[in-house]
DNA sequence: GTCTATAAGGCGATAGAC
DNA sequence: GTCTATCGCCTTATAGAC
């Protein structure tokens, strides 16, 4: 089963985005990769600034589906961990692409003040949950070297993301790998 | 004294590129800036592609200088790190732009081929320098819970361009305190 | 919901005068 | 070195038929 154009569009859009950054796709490119004429787009997202907001959107959703998922299925702050970086890393596709939030970074003032708000938000869902995570870890003691929660988890974000750019530049998981083999050494 | 044109060309692409990204500015915007129509900017870079290069170039050289600056002023590694810390941080000018190789990244497919290895020279320039500056905490004992300097340095890497972005996405340079303060406690 | 056609303007780049 | 003028193409977005 197909799904619907609108999803597709929404996929279409976040693989490019994610690739190229919001400056650097065009509706003509999401035309072209879902098979109808750009200005059939418009019907489902009237202005690029809408796509935007939607992509943020439903990405905010799936990484917090993820985030639970993580929670449910790993018992101890070190694992939950170890999987969080594990989905970064397998986010960046061989470092052919980079998580949604840093690819808008950069485009920050071609994008509609909306996004501000929801770029701060979906940080912000990172980082409560990674506090609570180390939060964990004071008790389970599954994190070596450990510090405060609340120095840890923006900590942990930036690195992420900064890996992240390290595998897209080099167009290499290995650099992402390298990047954060100091972090996965001290999880238990 | 007033700079020749294709140094105000720079500064001003340089500028804006770190701003918006490779894909978020044209000759026009430089044209305006810098006071000049913009077909005369054709006469100083050929193609938009050169003018990447030429960007690349100057910023490899800019930073080149900086880290043997820290190097000539700082006695220790972790003065040099925080020295190198504290660098970054200004480089964000309170969260409106990144630096350029963290702005380019997501630009990737739009930059000529040339940048790849530009990009790639740059941070191995980091990464060496950064070796460097871990070995020598080996031995002068000035960055507490040192590991390897061969797994500090990509990880810091990461962490300082991780910090960038989050100053960018929240547009103040407290997100990148956060994201180093662990760091800048390792240091003494 | 998708189409064709088109508007109105931005893009990088070039030609040739001065 | 900088200008005016222009080319060919791309961009987002709209109008109206089907």
């Amino acid at each position: 089963m197909q799904a619907d154009t609108k999803t597709q569009l929404l996929d279409a859009a976040e693989a490019v985005a994610r690739r190229r950054g919001f400056d650097g796709f065009s509706y003509a490119d999401l035309a072209t990769t879902v098979g109808i004429r750009k200005a059939s787009i418009h019907y489902h997202f009237a202005t690029k600034a809408a796509l935007a907001e939607a992509l943020m959107t439903r990405y905010h959703k799936m990484v917090g589906t993820e985030l639970d998922r993580i929670a449910g299925q790993e018992p101890t702050a070190g694992r939950r961990l170890r999987a969080l970086i594990t989905f970064y890393r397998d986010a960046t596709q061989n470092g052919q692409q980079l998580c949604l939030c840093v690819a808008f970074s950069p485009s920050r003032d071609s994008l509609p003040d909306s996004l501000d708000i929801q770029m701060s938000a979906y940080r912000q869902m990172i980082i409560s949950w990674l506090e609570n995570v180390f939060a964990q870890a004071a008790s389970d003691g599954t994190v070596t070297y450990l510090t405060y929660a609340t120095t840890e988890a923006p900590a942990l974000l930036a690195l992420l993301e900064g890996a992240q750019l390290a595998a897209r530049t080099e167009q290499d998981a290995a650099a992402f790998d390298r990047a954060t083999a100091l972090m996965m050494g001290r999880l238990l």
